[in-house]
DNA sequence: CCGAAATTCCCCACTTTTCCCCACACTTCG
DNA sequence: CGAAGTGTGGGGAAAAGTGGGGAATTTCGG
């Protein structure tokens, strides 16, 4: 089971290339390495988790009828931004242009390690959420900026 | 077992041919490359499934009720309208006009990736059906995000 | 039963995108 | 202070996406 923790300023480049921060590599855990799965996540930024993480959700939604309506809706709208990533030689992700124009990525972005998950944000979108919400963000910082959890 | 995901736009040529994404070929399982049966799907889309899915749907639709009228009519537009097809050498399947036809399609197509099969959608007839629906991603995704969902 | 028209299928060709490899500056650690 | 590892950028080969021509097969009228 990964564990993820910490905030990172990186840059992605002019091909949707990202650097994944080494302390985030080495925090994924084995037989899931080098393969994630990106997709939309909740206020406009990037959810990025390790494969094993994924398939939780994956085995979930195969097990819904799809005779039912609303849930052949809800497998479409998880699945349509869902993306499989390989890491490449350099350690890199190549993020889809859908999904960086959804979180309104240009240049910087913000990486955030939260527990079972990868987050990637542009910073003026995170400013903005911070700002709106700060009982919530003193809540995440409690529990990433543990020592050593 | 396959998995399917992602949004894709791609084109039917005026021969009713279309190329299957890259990626959703590497996700169709070993022992059923090339292999597909497409039929009606709910909601005026196609469903296209890799033959080892497609085996077992029909092994679920034999045991449904048939006393049930819902789970009649699914059996019904599912058998009535399937085909096989195969890849041909440039990885394309051909689409019956019948099909086309019922799904709207003209020449520009949205695929998607939905776990176990793949829908081919006329892009406005897409675009409704989303507009269409009560919840939004944020609701749905919700439910599956969630630790331990 | 025969031949022309239409359809299907296979192959080839072109354009665009993706991916892989190399290069280099900067940081960290011994 | 040097070496290994990390973060950033770009160029070229390979594959993917798209369209069209022509041979083989089928269909249908005569």
């Amino acid at each position: 089971m990964s564990s993820f923790k910490g905030r990172y300023s990186y840059s992605v480049d002019n091909k949707g290339r990202l650097a994944l921060p080494a302390k985030l590599r080495k925090a994924v855990s084995a037989g899931a390495e080098g393969n994630f799965v990106i997709t939309r996540g909740f206020e406009r930024c990037l959810y990025l988790y390790p494969h094993d993480e994924w398939a939780r959700l994956e085995k979930y939604v195969r097990g819904l009828s799809f005779l039912d309506a609303q849930q052949r809706f809800f497998g479409r709208a998880l699945f349509e931004w869902a993306a499989d990533l390989q890491l490449d030689s350099q350690s890199r992700i190549t993020i889809p242009q859908e999904l960086l124009k959804y979180a309104a990525i240009e240049n910087e972005v913000i990486v955030l390690g939260v527990i079972d998950r990868i987050e990637i944000w542009s910073p003026a979108v995170y400013d903005e959420y911070q700002r709106n919400q700060p009982e919530t963000y003193e809540t995440i910082a409690e529990r990433v900026f543990k020592p050593q959890g």
